[in-house]
DNA sequence: TGTACATCAGTGAACGCGCGTTCACTGATGTAC
DNA sequence: TGTACATCAGTGAACGCGCGTTCACTGATGTAC
């Protein structure tokens, strides 16, 4: 056995993080494998070794969000997704929706870098994306009591404004309008993970 | 003078429109030149008689939804930007956050099918993207009374929940969730373009 | 009214480049002895 | 402990295709006379 079993391991790992921070830079048809490789400190060839091609690729990259940039990120924010406490939803909009977030290109969620590459993407990459929305609303609704019987319709709202409010803020030139409508996203996804929010009413 | 004048004018709506529906369809990379002449009926050389550039069609056709198929689109929901009433605002969430419009592809909201294709396109692709929404939130906050302080704050979130609920909803593989995410963001949309809103106070 | 002409929208071949993918080869490394 | 060997991660040249863009040409049409 040439090699350690850990070092092909490292290999790929280094190669798709590096091509997560890539795409989610240029968006997935910006970015080219030769760009990846040598960025990763590898050349061109070697890159069918690990991966069947760059849709793949694409597919592990979304992927490794949630338990690589987005572990590092959730930390950060004081969020412990096996130790949910009830204000750990207001952390997570609050990091979210935050500026820093907006500003952080390349260790942004890839649900607002990202859509409509995905939209467009197989379905492995789709899958992704999905268990991203899905760990986001299970915090929204599981750090909301049991008794409030409308905490999953909350849940999805507020992520929908969350992703809402980040994809425009992201996308409009003027700043202004970004931070207004990234501030007013803030206030209302933060009223969505009170416990008794009254909009919210069937 | 050979050709009328409304000839040229003619051909280049309908290479615009042409375009405006296949990069709806399939996002900005995956459309080619070629592909919007030949079914435009013309063909491939004749494109730089109307455009510097793809990137110039591109914000021509995000452009061209506003007050063109964006028109037809309001006129079936009701809706007359000049002539705005309150009921409006609810009209516009039905349709927006609607099944028949997460179902149509061609005459989507370019918000919707979109946002990631033009946060890497040039600024005047961006500035036609945010007159879209300006015209949205226009809408939701003067069909509010003039009374209510926060009328801005909810119309602003009222678009983040439309789009954010769209986005995710048109990304999502399941079917089940996004219909849950579409449902729920209507349900807080309707809620936003209340009069008034207890969940967005200050 | 009819005809020659000038204009320019439209044609289609060609260019040039970039990129995803393939492939024969290399050489670093762990293992057998 | 040292050395020959087998493996396979990594190399880099080449392939083939597609696409944005250019360009010399064509021919439909409005106008002048």
């Amino acid at each position: 056995m040439p090699y350690s079993a850990a070092h092909r391991e490292k290999t790929r790992a280094k190669i798709i993080e590096t091509a997560r921070i890539l795409f989610n830079k240029n968006g997935f048809q910006n970015v080219t494998i030769d760009q990846v490789m040598q960025e990763a400190g590898l050349t061109r060839g070697g890159f069918y070794n690990h991966f069947k091609s760059k849709e793949a690729l694409f597919s592990e990259a979304v992927s490794s969000f949630l338990m690589g940039r987005g572990a590092v990120w959730r930390k950060e924010a004081g969020i412990d997704m096996s130790d949910l406490k009830p204000e750990m939803a207001q952390q997570m909009v609050d990091a979210y929706l935050s500026k820093d977030h907006l500003g952080d290109i390349e260790g942004q969620c890839p649900m607002i870098a990202l859509p409509s590459d995905v939209a467009r993407a197989d379905p492995d990459t789709q899958a992704s994306f999905q268990h991203l929305l899905t760990a986001m609303v299970w915090l929204f609704e599981n750090a909301l009591p049991a008794e409030n019987e409308n905490r999953r319709h909350q849940a999805l709202s507020a992520a929908a404004m969350c992703v809402g409010g980040m994809v425009l803020s992201r996308t409009l030139p003027s700043a202004e309008l970004a931070e207004e409508v990234r501030s007013a996203a803030h206030q209302t996804a933060t009223e969505l993970t009170k416990a008794h929010n009254v909009s919210a009413g069937t």
